[in-house]
DNA sequence: GTCTATAATTAGATAGAC
DNA sequence: GTCTATCTAATTATAGAC
């Protein structure tokens, strides 16, 4: 079953089809991440893989699809990164535990987004102008992100625990603040000469969000 | 001096070069604040402008000055914006009087970022990669501002008003939070069915963020 | 499945009539 | 100054050899 290698070790190994998908989709999020959709290339996608244009329009069937289908591969690692957090407990729960739960939440989303920013990047994008990609994402992974934040919040909120926002602007209030250091990580390291991946920035900056929004939770 | 009309209404009037050049200065920030400085085409903010494609070679040198001549102006609608605030104070001023500056600081900045989204819009764009475009908008325009908020942010930590972030991330948690609705104002009609431009949103907006960055701030 | 060649469209920029 | 026409290059997508 073996195949021909190529001739000698000049010649560009041969991928099986999961790994070449695999590459051209975590390039794709790259460049959309980068560019957006229309200003991402194909040509550029397929370079940062090491594959061809063409082979783009073979594995996926446009670049709309491939955008899709790189969009799926991302919310499936955030739903990966946030796996065993319950955010609506049961009704006779300790409030304090659901503080402490969120808290926990803070901090995992903050670590995905300094190790996945182009989840945050393209959200960024699509976010500005209304369009058929903008509702698939937004009806598809977003709201139940949303409406899970926003009833977990609420009780916090009547229990004195959560700052005075309400859950609206709140969930707004954190993903920006949360996502935008790794969104503009070019930035940062321009600015303040730090790099903002490193694990004591991320700490920190966790740490932070977690002291002003939830003000009311028992520290220990 | 007066041109001669046109034969009757129905030819599009002509415009004197101020307005044209405003006319697709403003277009180009709403463009290039939705697709970035790739993803916008000039034919798009030519016709935007109500105005033909070559008129920007003609009026602008380049796309790329272009877009440098739309952020100029951006910047100093924000300076304008900004006017009058002193954050850096004489040394012997009132801490206290440092903090409610810095409050009216945030809450001009909330206003002003839901007035003109393509500000952030295009500061994200912008900040994923590195470009000599981010480079020469970091050093021309954004390290003064980060620059001003640092020191100010320095002596209100030490004064026990502000929340217990470090500088550098409070930039960004700042910016972040106090942006991105406005950034993302179509998703978040899409997600809330609420309009983030309205004033009651902005100023609930802005008090949520003074309540959570100055907590030791005194309210009266 | 991969790769070369290329079709069809659109991009930014320029020339020249008016 | 404006506008039509057009140039060159880059875009997404397809066809067909291997």
């Amino acid at each position: 079953m073996a195949r021909n290698p190529p001739p000698n070790g000049t010649v560009r190994t041969r991928r099986s089809r999961t790994d070449i998908r695999r590459a051209l989709l975590e390039s794709a999020l790259i460049e959309f991440g980068a560019k957006g959709f229309d200003g991402a290339s194909t040509r550029a996608i397929a370079q940062r893989a090491h594959a061809h244009q063409p082979q783009i329009n073979y594995h996926f069937e446009s670049k709309a699809a491939l955008w899709t289908a790189a969009v799926d591969h991302l919310f499936g690692l955030l739903a990966e990164a946030m796996h065993g957090l319950v955010l609506r407990q049961p009704t006779d729960a300790d409030v304090a535990q659901l503080g402490q739960t969120f808290a926990d939440g803070i901090r995992r989303f903050v670590s995905f987004a300094a190790e996945h920013p182009e989840l945050n990047q393209i959200m960024v994008h699509e976010g500005t102008t209304a369009s058929d990609r903008l509702t698939w994402m937004t009806r598809t992974y977003v709201q139940p992100f949303f409406n899970g934040i926003g009833s977990a919040w609420q009780r916090l909120l009547e229990a004195g625990i959560a700052a005075p926002i309400d859950s609206d602007t709140l969930y707004y209030v954190l993903v920006g603040a949360a996502s935008l250091p790794y969104v503009n990580a070019s930035e940062v390291r321009l600015l303040t000469g730090r790099d903002p991946s490193a694990p004591a920035w991320i700490a920190a900056h966790a740490d932070g969000l977690v002291a002003i929004l939830l003000p009311g939770l028992e520290t220990g």
